[in-house]
DNA sequence: ATAATAAGTTAGATTGATCTAAATTATAAT
DNA sequence: ATTATAATTTAGATCAATCTAACTTATTAT
């Protein structure tokens, strides 16, 4: 029933969302590209709807309805570019973009299909979970690398941020998920930080980038 | 460029062309399911876009620059059905409704990976030609197995029409495309056709059915 | 040749998605 | 407590795609 553009609206509803659920309409806006006003109106007819909660000038946020049909279009995004990488052989940076335009295909069953073919992943290339069939989502709890302290050995399970940019960055640097990480030093001064991995490949990453990194204690 | 309405109005215009490649605006209309006006105004942008050719009260036509575009999106449309037959398991009757939006999406990278991981097949799951990157599209000549005579062995390569139902019904007597098939009687009455395929399975076939059924002689 | 019918076009309205400019409300700063 | 600033909303316009009703042109039948 959700228009593209209603689904791209719900969809960053849910994934922009802070800790509470809640976002600024104007930040909306900047994601979705589109001015403030035209946010407003496409608000109030979702809210209409029934899918989100507005009142005039508080923060936005998911009804449970919301919610669901949000995960609905996030596991069709998702198991598009797990398809796209594991049975096309495209790169992680490469899938997203297609992704964006497939996750509006009407046909549960081409998802399904997928779903069965990939094996029900539970993660997406980039490590963000895959909603169930339900809508229903199980994310591990992960730390940033940033927060780990010398000695650690930690696995590389999700990416903070999926850009293209940072997704060539790492690809520059042979990191990809499930490797092992040591985090052999940490500069003081600016929180750089000496990581070891793949037998002897030792590399410096910004603050900034291990930010983005995240990473399961043991495994 | 084009929106994925001119990109429907582009294939069906390109698709129900008469062998004039000619078609009158209001058949044009019925096929798209809108009204004979909706499609009078789009003809007119496509017209001044300088993809169809269009004086009023004439029939329409495809430019060169019309029928090049349509053929690309063509081929998305036929190669998104060999890839959800061939790569995905999908039955030939489910996969054209997928393929009808999938054919809407932007990305030459896209379709250009399917073509590969497909081997660069020449025709679709109904034996429709796959227009190539450049839109040059080879078709085979066929006959229809209702112009063919008693004793003829023919192999079925192409359906003139591939509804739901027909492909249901043709699954329902295992016809399936490259079968050979022998034309064993033709009922002077009503020119059913008694066929032969399968080593022994003989099915009397109506004239309607047999004149979807595409044939080449011998092979 | 005229009239009836069918096909095609024009006029005018609607809906969804978008914009800019202007007004309003909330928040932050003095 | 006022005032300045930022966020949000309202007003009003545009564009693509669609519709129905009315009109015009072409085709067919008598
Ligand atoms: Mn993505
Ligand atoms: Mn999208
Ligand atoms: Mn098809
Ligand atoms: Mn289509």
């Amino acid at each position: 029933m959700a228009s593209p553009t209603e689904e791209n609206y719900l969809k960053t509803l849910f994934t922009k969302a802070d800790k509470n659920g809640e976002i600024a309409i104007t930040e909306l806006s900047q994601y979705l590209k589109v001015s403030a006003p035209t946010a407003n109106s496409m608000i109030k007819n979702l809210s209409q709807q029934g899918l989100v909660n507005y009142e005039k000038y508080k923060l936005l946020s998911l009804t449970a309805r919301g919610k669901k049909e949000a995960a609905f279009i996030i596991r069709k995004h998702r198991l598009t570019e797990m398809y796209l990488v594991e049975k096309m052989g495209f790169g992680w940076e490469m899938v997203h973009e297609i992704a964006e335009q497939i996750e509006h295909i009407d046909s549960p069953r081409f998802f399904d299909r997928m779903d069965e073919l990939l094996g029900y992943p539970k993660v997406d290339p980039h490590g963000s979970p895959i909603p169930d069939k339900n809508g229903k989502i199980t994310a591990k709890t992960l730390v940033k690398l940033s927060d780990c302290k010398v000695g650690d050995t930690v696995t590389l399970s999700a990416l903070a941020n999926s850009s293209e940019e940072f997704l060539k960055y790492l690809n520059s640097k042979q990191l990809q998920l499930e490797l092992k990480l040591r985090v052999e030093a940490i500069e003081p001064f600016d929180q750089n930080m000496k990581i070891k991995y793949l037998r002897n490949r030792v590399e410096i990453l910004s603050q900034m980038a291990c930010n983005k990194l995240l990473v399961e204690k043991q495994l």
